[in-house]
DNA sequence: TCGCAACCAGGAATGATTATTAGTTAAATA
DNA sequence: TATTTAACTAATAATCATTCCTGGTTGCGA
């Protein structure tokens, strides 16, 4: 299985301390695999799949330090789990409120955004993020259902 | 007490079938008194000195309904629960990651966000909202906190 | 090989929110 | 006005995502 584990990610773990665990190779793995947006349920349905034995809160625990590492990515919709990303770029994602699919819209950056907002408010400004919804293509003209 | 309701609010239930309460005039009349953007845990303990009997779960429907017929306004942001708001106005929001501290921040528009998000995705866009974070200046300094 | 610290499985706990249910009010009808 | 009917609400249980706790395991350096 398990294509060799990149080089930045290896350091990523030598740097902060943290072991390279088989647990947190495997939901890195399962990241890779599920090429999408995964919550954390998705990613500890495919882990389950390999090695029956995890359990769902070290699915989470493992999430948590990679994120704190900088290996992946996570974002939140309101209505939804949180959904991690292997993209590290800034980019924006819109999910379907629908099917709950998340996919990635290019060409969209923030702009004078940022700066403008910290012209505006005597907060120091820590995050500012876009929060995006739709319905996708396949949803079109359905039901609305799940997620 | 409670000031006479304004006109809007009663032709806004009157055209939903919705009936003006009792209690849904308290949530109303403390969303007025918090004059910030209480969750609804907030609006509850208000509503409470005045009606001690009101249920946390009838606060919920209150303010679910106020935001149907479109009376209030909710946002969110992660790690925190849902903030209400009496400002009708598109505007933006930004919450104090240390304190939970919301406050608005004039000035700023999505400019040509949207159109640039819908010229990129084919999903039928619904929602498009920035989600701003930071600390406020009562907290700057200070140690991590709550909230 | 021993000892320690990091890890982890399993399960309990938490926090926000929604669902259910049976009783209470209020409007509508006769 | 008495009766019917629908809307509303308090109390409480349930749900969902996520975190916390605990005791057992593992890896590794001394
Ligand atoms: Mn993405
Ligand atoms: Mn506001
Ligand atoms: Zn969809
Ligand atoms: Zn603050």
């Amino acid at each position: 299985m398990s294509v060799v584990m990149e080089k930045g990610i290896k350091e990523k773990f030598r740097m902060s301390g943290y072991t390279l665990t088989s647990q947190r190779r495997a939901v890195l793995e399962a990241l890779k695999a599920s090429k999408g947006h995964p919550s954390a349920e998705d990613v500890y349905l495919l882990v389950k799949k390999k090695n029956p034995r995890v359990a769902l809160g070290t699915v989470y625990q493992a999430l948590s330090v990679l994120e704190e590492i900088g290996v992946i990515d996570s974002k939140h919709w309101s209505e939804s789990p949180t959904r991690y990303d292997l993209n590290l770029e800034e980019h924006l994602d819109i999910r379907c409120r629908r099917c709950g699919q998340v996919s990635e819209v290019p060409n969209v950056g923030l702009g004078d955004l940022e700066s403008d907002i910290r012209r505006n408010t005597p907060y120091e400004v820590t995050r500012t993020m876009l929060v995006v919804e739709g319905v996708c293509p396949g949803c079109r003209g359905k039901e609305p259902a799940a997620r």
